[in-house]
DNA sequence: CAAGCGTGGGG
DNA sequence: TCCCCAAGCTT
């Protein structure tokens, strides 16, 4: 015999278990499905970002069905995609995919790059975006650094419950040095890692039992030691501009008719507050200021 | 680099 | 009820 550690963790010993736990108990997404193409997983990266899978699926499919090219998009006005969102919040990110898309149909003759800088340049896509598109619609080999992965990555390999709030040098060296080497088998891998943070290595009450790598966990070998450190900065809501600004949108995206001054001061007592969240919203490009004091979703 | 940016479901 | 959180990006 060798005198090989058999319990020692390795990239390669967690590959298998991780890609063939996704193969059994992957959920049935439809930007996952071979039809979505590149478009479809690049409209679902941006949803997704910051917003649960149940309340990115309709509007997904409504997006889809409307827009099914990035040139079908960038046709509309760009207040089309900030109505078209609905209540996904964040709602920049529909100007930014709307943008992503006029770049698209400029630039690249209206195929989603398969570049990371060529994706990493458009318009709300940041680093881990760029990854995942590259990655999930391309196939290539990219580290994909998700918050879900990111918690993976710190219990199993670090064994700490939470990875820190912003994403560090040590993380992307872990990460690429725990990607596989093949690209088809990488991709695999950051879908994998991905999903298993998302249904069982969850943030809170995870689930140890159907973890395809609990054995070699370093956070459950070391008795799931507590999160140390101050707590996760809480962002308060209620009262704030973004509640505002909220409610101002949703006003807006009733109608496609101009809405008058009065409609829009009814959503909130406070005038300082009120005219502060309008002006944010314009200076962002969500909201078109017309004469006359009226307002709708921008046409340009 | 910390702050700002929506919304709704679940514990 | 309140608090936490959900596939981040931009400035």
């Amino acid at each position: 015999m060798t005198a090989t550690t058999a319990t020692q963790t390795t990239p390669a010993s967690l590959h298998t278990p991780v890609i063939g736990w996704f193969d059994q108990h992957a959920r049935d997404l439809p930007w996952r499905r071979p039809e979505a193409g590149a478009w479809g997983v690049m409209v679902s990266e941006f949803m997704l970002q910051q917003t649960p899978v149940n309340r990115v699926l309709p509007v997904y499919e409504q997006w889809l069905a409307r827009w099914p090219r990035p040139a079908d998009l960038a046709a509309d006005p760009p207040g089309e995609a900030v109505r078209s969102w609905g209540r996904l919040g964040y709602p920049r990110r529909a100007l930014r995919l709307h943008g992503a898309a006029q770049a698209i149909t400029e630039r690249h003759g209206g195929d989603v790059p398969s570049e990371h800088a060529q994706l990493l340049a458009l318009p709300g896509i940041g680093e881990y975006t760029a990854a995942a598109v590259a990655s999930f619609a391309y196939r290539q080999r990219h580290a994909v650094l998700d918050t879900n992965v990111r918690r993976v990555f710190a219990r199993a390999a670090t064994g700490i419950q939470y990875p820190p709030n912003a994403t560090t040098a040590a993380e992307r060296k872990l990460a690429r040095a725990l990607l596989p080497d093949e690209s088809e088998q990488a991709a695999q891998w950051a879908a994998a890692t991905m999903e298993l943070g998302a249904l069982v290595c969850t943030a809170k009450n995870e689930d140890c039992t159907r973890c395809p790598i609990a054995t070699q966990c370093a956070w459950r070998l070391a008795g799931k030691p507590a999160h140390q450190g101050p707590p996760r900065r809480g962002q308060t809501y209620a009262g704030t501009d973004r509640q505002v600004r909220g409610r101002l949108l949703a006003v807006l995206r009733e109608t496609v008719t101009p809405v008058p001054q009065s409609a829009l001061d009814a959503v909130w007592e406070e005038p300082v507050q009120r005219a502060r969240a309008l002006d944010g919203l314009v200076a962002d490009g969500l909201v078109e200021p017309l004469a006359g004091g009226q307002y709708r979703l921008p046409l340009t």
